[in-house]
DNA sequence: GGTGGAAACGTGACTGAGTCACAGACGGCC
DNA sequence: GGCCGTCTGTGACTCAGTCACGTTTCCACC
């Protein structure tokens, strides 16, 4: 189901910028936990934001925004992550990037300066509180202020080229390749692991379970990895680190 | 071999804007072929980009940008077709997009503008005239010209969506579908027919020539194509267009 | 503690798509 | 005509995705 508006915390009027206690967000602690890049703003243009953004929390799992659809606001994430990914016919996924703590999605930003409807599908992918600054006020933004711009631009060039590499690496690489590189970028701890179910790693790549399944299961025979529910260990990451380099 | 710097017309250092005879653009004609965009524009910033804009001109087959390389800046095309692609180590390629007479290429408006590496490579597909607004210009433009502003979130918004539907046909799409669309938007005249190689034709796809090759063979035999050197002929449109539709 | 159902994983048989190697076939040109 | 480069055709093989089904693990609830 598609939250077809990104829901209001708590149901007020007001636009204030306070996240209940545990959301560990309340009256200008917010400054802190925003982004590096509005802790640098002027503080004219931090007082704009303070009174246009609108807090909002979103539940895992939500499907923020579809194909088609419009995008009301640009959304600042602040706790929790936002998974941007195109889906085929078949119910196949490939994820285009995330949209982290303290990161914005260009997409969104993309599709209101340039007067279009997304071209993707959104979802939560754990709880998210963050901050929805309306269309009409980011564009005016962007219009008008040098510091916003900049910020637009950069998020435009950073998240194109990653996209782009996705696109790439997709079409091109191989799948052991693309599961190598996927685990290494993303496992972390000593041990190094990996916690995702092998259905959630083919949907990253745009591939199947069971072609993944395979894969690490012959990784598992070598002692390369080792498997558990949703949980991937990686035992070998130089062998690992050869494969994934094609 | 690549083409570091976009060849300057004639080798002269006025940046007038006139080319040579044959080009078929001389002084002020350039006014009626530039991109409506311009034509729209305050005369004050006609005579801005008149006083900034380079006349190019590239030949066929020319490598005008290669992955990594820096975007010198704007190109306004005018004449001709610049084709902008992606290549695997294996050589296999897939084209993003076109830029074609009165059009300008995305990806160096936002490399320009976020000040980052071209992610691509880009040839000359057919003999290409036009105008080059050096970057340090463009940017001051975008950031100071509402008008400017427009025109490239319109650019972004337009190519960034069928750049992601090219990477959702490739990963999700049958080759069939792909190629069956790629013939019917790009076939015209009556009798509908396609100019280009086969293999030409997978490297718009990110597809192999063989793939190609049986395919148009298969459709040979039901008779909804003709083959030739280098033409394809769409025998039954009809057909084709279920095809394409998966 | 048992149990039923959902989620995650495992596997074989099959089809579609890309790779490799090589063989014509056509077109331009001396 | 004869030569060379480009374009096309084809078989045998491998890799990746699909389909169908079975098994294991976890967890909520009685």
């Amino acid at each position: 189901m598609v939250a077809a508006e990104w829901s209001r915390l708590g149901g007020g009027e007001t636009a204030e910028l306070a996240f209940s206690a545990d959301g560990g967000i309340l009256g200008r602690t917010i400054m802190t936990d925003l982004p590096k890049m509005l802790s640098d703003a002027p503080p004219r243009l931090r007082g704009a934001f303070e009174a246009a953004a609108r807090p909002v929390r979103l539940s895992q799992g939500q499907l923020v925004l579809a194909p088609g659809q419009a995008c009301e606001g640009m959304a600042f994430a602040m706790h929790g992550t936002l998974r941007v990914y195109l889906v085929g016919m078949d119910g196949r996924e490939i994820t285009l990037y995330r949209v982290r703590e303290g990161e914005s999605c260009v997409l969104s930003a993309a599709c209101i300066l340039g007067n279009r409807r997304f071209p993707a599908s959104a979802e939560i992918e754990s709880d998210l509180s963050g901050l929805l600054v309306p269309a009409p006020a980011f564009r005016e933004w962007v219009g008008q202020e040098p510091f916003w711009r900049e910020y637009v631009f950069g998020l435009l060039g950073e998240r194109l080229a990653s996209v782009l590499a996705q696109f790439e690496s997709t079409a091109f690489d191989p799948v052991e390749a693309r599961i190598a590189r996927w685990l290494l970028d993303t496992a972390h701890g000593d041990p190094l692991i990996a916690s995702i179910t092998q259905q959630a790693l083919a949907n990253e790549l745009g591939s199947a379970r069971e072609v993944v399944n395979r894969v690490l299961n012959r990784w598992r025979a070598t002692g390369w990895v080792s498997l558990d529910r949703g949980v991937i260990q990686l035992l070998d990451p130089v062998r690992l680190r050869n494969i994934a380099a094609r």
